[in-house]
DNA sequence: TACTCTATATAAATCGTCTATGCAACAGGC
DNA sequence: GCCTGTTGCATAGACGATTTATATAGAGTA
């Protein structure tokens, strides 16, 4: 293999990454809002959760997470669940069809992607392939760095 | 070297790209609408444009691209200046504080990445390096759909 | 000149977000 | 078993970004 080629700093890799990330999520459907996605998505990976606790971990006001909760229940794809501990609290439960959504904007996504790739040389294929898990080790630490910062500030 | 790994899917390389590339935007500041940062870019880019060029460019009504534009000329980002061929035509100018603003977003967002560099492994990090170059044309293939569509569809 | 098309702006509505505030339930001291 | 303070969520009101529909003004042409 290959890093017979010119140096690259980091720099460029950081310049690269953000790059097309931005290109991409510009690409995605416009039906729900980032944050709203996000949730959801935080409710399939994580399970239940409360108001107040998802509106610290996606970082918006609790009266925001209240609406945009309110909204996604309206639409099917999440409920609101008594929790039996504590009666104040709202424990918010993603549904079947939120967790189809969750799977479909995922695949929709990562299609971006690979729709690309048959217009990529062979090499560059092969190359993306081998930096899937230094892209996954990138996202895991910048989603730990995100979730360290939010209870920081509570 | 070094494809001794595992078999990866294309599917695999979409899921990690587009999941990395949802996190990253989720954490850039959010002082300014993703379209105006896409629009600033473009007008950096591509130099002056009409405001409904930039409209379809950028994939929002007319109207809407008339607010941004103005809301970025009060905070100095931008400039109107009159078209001498059409004195219809507003043709929208970056300044030297919009192509400031630009290029620090842009350091902002490369830096979430490269600041996650120290922590992987040598292997992770030659394999972004090696990978620069697909990353880039994945991202240039993007936008050449986008902006394909866009021409489409006015 | 008048008619039509084009470039932009304005109007009114919707949506997502915010801060400020209210209300109900928990928790600890007495 | 109460008060009192705290916590969890909802409501109210405002703002900003976006949309569609429409108005205005210049350009091009018969």
């Amino acid at each position: 293999m290959l890093t017979g080629m010119a140096e690259v700093s980091s720099d460029e890799i950081g310049e690269a990454v953000y790059a097309l990330a931005t290109e991409l999520v510009r690409q995605m459907p416009r039906d729900m809002s980032l944050t709203s996605v996000a949730t959801l998505s935080t409710l399939v990976r994580r399970g239940p959760r409360r108001v107040t606790e998802l509106a610290v971990t996606e970082g918006v006001a609790q009266p925001s997470m209240t609406a945009l909760i309110t909204a996604l229940e309206r639409d099917g794809l999440v409920e609101r669940r008594a929790d039996p501990r504590d009666r104040r609290a709202a424990l918010v439960t993603v549904t079947d069809a939120g967790r189809d959504y969750v799977a479909n904007r995922r695949r929709v996504g990562a299609e971006l992607v690979t729709s690309t790739l048959a217009e990529l040389s062979e090499a560059e294929r092969s190359a993306l392939a081998d930096a899937v898990d230094a892209l996954r080790r990138v996202r895991e630490i910048r989603a730990a760095h995100r979730e360290e910062a939010a209870t920081a500030t509570r």
